[in-house]
DNA sequence: CACGATTTGTTCGTATGTATT
DNA sequence: AAATACATACGAACAAATCGT
């Protein structure tokens, strides 16, 4: 095994150990940094990164003024994936719709994007992909992130069209008559950088959920290249066989 | 805004930006510590915060004894998820060894576990659930751990029947007669505990893609249970849509 | 191959700021 | 307002891994 296990890593998996035992249920105070460095010896950093450790992992809940507690898991929002509905009228919208009823998508921005491989699943010029960006919230919370690389020439004004409480899916409809159908979608992680995190709130390196795909037009040429982020413990994609 | 936004924060999001900006490309060192505490005139340990964000974020490479680099992103392995193909046969297996040839499956323990959610899933009793651990390499590397929970009155030496190279689909055809049928799958993330990364490598709060999921046998009743966890960096889930 | 220099990793100590109770 | 608890920041020392001579 390891030669020397250092003290931090140690104390970490020994407080992990005690919480699987059920010293202390999720939602309970754990006890202080202080009675931590009198119970183990060790300076308050090392607790301090022990519970680093732990926090990253998810396992607790570090609250300034207040206490160390065990980490509640949230219910999870399942996103349902229909393989069989071609047509892409934003499996996010309607799934978070039907428990809040106040879903709004707006823009955050919108600036010209150069990158190469937006522009090779576009199959155009990197010189003409622009990049939106939106931010989904629920209930007044922000729930999710999207880029969306789109063709510049073609969609010149799109912002400016956008209602806010709109999805793309709906802009695009409305507002240029294309109908939008997957191509294909993928499923991935990612930890959060300072971007997300001023985004979605969190901390720096949590877990995001990442979902990347091309929608194409009724002609089958693609319309964006689209990746949505959600912070892991919000939401999850199922997909349900026929049987 | 945020009134004072810590030094560590600022100086991260600096290095971020400079990141960006291409003073340092992927995979080329960057300044070490002690530079960095010089330049922007504050403690050792500030200067490793801030690195810490950035490596939480997968955006630096730190090595002990070498220096700090920007991130090279590996290629991610797409496993093709194919809604049209009901028979579980095993996709990541599939997918890795058109890659890699020497694709293992190991198991790493078997133990009853009463999940109350995995009876659920199998609609069993709690006390009938059991779990086991395996562990899925590519090239001497290890690549997935995989959970099944199964009824161990139904399978009550399944780890004994086990042959090494194998994945459980083909155990369980060839030992049981059982052909599987996926039920249903679902597509998380997580961030990585003590055990993920004893396991898998990395370091704990990384990002880990996870798949969820429960087969069926040909006459719909559940077999087992799996959750399957696999680095971020590593792989990721494609579907694509017919056309 | 040995060894020293370099660079990051761990741990102690101390002080002050900020959020919560 | 005071006490409590976590957040940030500085200073110092030694350990461990890596690399070049």
């Amino acid at each position: 095994m390891s030669a020397r296990e250092p003290l931090y890593r140690a104390i970490a998996n020994q407080l992990q150990d005690r919480i699987n035992a059920g010293e202390w249920v999720p939602g309970e105070r754990m006890p202080t940094e202080a009675v931590l460095v009198a119970e183990f010896g060790v300076n308050r950093l090392t607790v301090r990164q022990a519970l680093a450790q732990l926090r990253a992992a998810g396992v607790v809940d570090i609250r300034q003024g207040s206490g160390t507690f065990v980490a509640n898991p949230p219910p999870v929002l399942e996103i349902t994936v229909d393989p069989g509905r071609q047509v892409d009228e934003g499996s996010v919208h309607a799934t978070v719709q039907s428990v809040v009823s106040d879903v709004t998508e707006t823009v955050l921005g919108e600036e010209p994007d150069p990158s190469p491989a937006a522009a090779k699943h576009l199959a155009i010029d990197p010189a003409d992909v622009k990049r939106l960006d939106t931010l989904v919230e629920a209930g007044g919370d922000p729930f999710a992130v999207s880029s969306y690389w789109l063709d510049r020439r073609r969609f010149p004004d799109l912002a400016a069209r956008w209602v806010g409480d709109a999805a793309l899916h709906g802009v695009l409809r409305e507002a240029y008559g294309i109908t939008l159908f997957y191509s294909w979608r993928a499923f991935s992680a990612a930890a959060a950088g300072p971007v997300e995190v001023e985004q979605l709130g969190g901390l720096a390196g949590a877990p995001l959920i990442v979902r990347d795909g091309v929608s194409v037009d009724s002609d089958g040429r693609p319309v964006y290249y689209v990746r949505r982020r959600i912070r892991a413990e919000r939401a999850s994609y199922v997909m349900h066989y026929r049987t």
